[in-house]
DNA sequence: ATCAAACTAGACTGTTCGGTCTAGTAAAGG
DNA sequence: CCTTTACTAGACCGAACAGTCTAGTTTGAT
């Protein structure tokens, strides 16, 4: 049948190509794309180099392919929240996903490297800023506007309280995670922040 | 004279030294450390690839001595605010020098290469840690004790007010500058946020 | 069985780059 | 005048790398 023929003819050509993939995510996101070497993708992706060229015609290929791989599999921060009677609990909740998601080592690496390369890869880095960060503020937007809606929170501006919600909750752990830093703030003090932070909020956009 | 001496031998040097170290920090913010090559930087210094060599012992060295270099001619937002009986005035101020320090060519370029090579470099990514960002917050830290000491506000902790403050600002357009996103939210618009959001602040932390 | 597509191993090319070396120049102090 | 120090121009070396090519192997559909 031609299903099963292009299936199985496919099916092969996948695995290999996610091979390739998942090797090159790991060396560019960890070495930068200038410092990997493509016949070191080939060997981690126990792929001859051949093959690399036969799924991507360029460096510059692969590279834009795997951060687009990349990006679909990073699951980003869980918004589905029902109840959202209590804002506190709802705020604090979605600070420390969001803190604990940006600070992770996976995200960490694909932002660093899409923000170095945004002059040579606009496209690249574009793409990320969409599928991320873009992404995560319009749904914390409608977050907002339904504290609003349900005369929970007064938010006039619910994507200005987006923005400053998710910025403020960056505090010095983001930067310190970025810079490399050996010391950083302990875990009770960033949970002290988050939680100063998320009454400050509540605070500023209480009801009158 | 010795003084003498030693003064016209050095103040040939210096120059030199300055022309290696322009060139240099031009370049590795500009393209990045691999991408930078010692025969472009001894040309654009308009000095030999030996004078470099025998200025700085390597690739390494030249770098982390031109990110110091870039460090400290850096002037960071100035803070030199004596009448604080206005908080509007005064953090509307501070945030607009604030976002438009950050979002500058300038900043931005040694920003990233420092977080791009932070774990090839970390001595490099804390020195412009220290000198940029913690500075920063440090300088705002000691602004808000100022607030809450002349109870202009009701600041209970200055330096969490202070990070909040700051990644609050940096708003949506810091990170399209990162990214190097072609459609930038409108100046107005900007103008607009630091409003609200100078606002929001001055609520939160508002006198009960 | 056969045929074509996908894959492999590895040699090869041309270029770039970090770093060294050489030979020679400019200048200033003694 | 002589010595020393900084500098220049450019050749040079060895390594790494993007990308190509070849020759042979595996594999799955017909």
């Amino acid at each position: 049948m031609v299903t099963k023929c292009s299936k199985n003819k496919r099916s092969k050509n996948e695995v290999k190509r996610k091979q390739i993939l998942d090797a090159a995510v790991s060396l560019f996101t960890g070495q930068g794309y200038a410092a990997t070497s493509m016949d070191l993708i080939a060997k981690n992706a126990d792929v001859s180099k051949q093959t690399v060229y036969s799924h991507f015609g360029s460096k510059d290929e692969l590279f834009s392919a795997s951060v687009e791989y990349k990006c679909e599999s990073l699951h980003i921060v869980d918004l589905s929240l029902n109840d959202l009677s209590d804002p506190q609990t709802v705020l604090l909740t979605l600070a420390q996903s969001f803190t604990g998601f940006i600070t992770s080592k996976e995200a960490c690496a694909v932002h660093k490297i899409c923000v170095f390369e945004s002059s040579n890869y606009p496209q690249v880095s574009e793409m990320f800023y969409k599928a991320g960060p873009l992404r995560i503020i319009n749904e914390v937007t409608l977050l907002m506007s339904k504290f609003h809606q349900q005369k929970i929170l007064d938010i006039e501006n619910p994507r200005h309280a987006a923005s400053q919600f998710l910025n403020m909750m960056k505090g010095e752990l983001w930067m310190q995670t970025e810079f490399n830093i050996k010391e950083r703030i302990s875990a009770e003090e960033v949970e002290a922040y988050l939680r100063d932070s998320v009454a400050f909020f509540i605070r500023g956009y209480a009801i009158k």
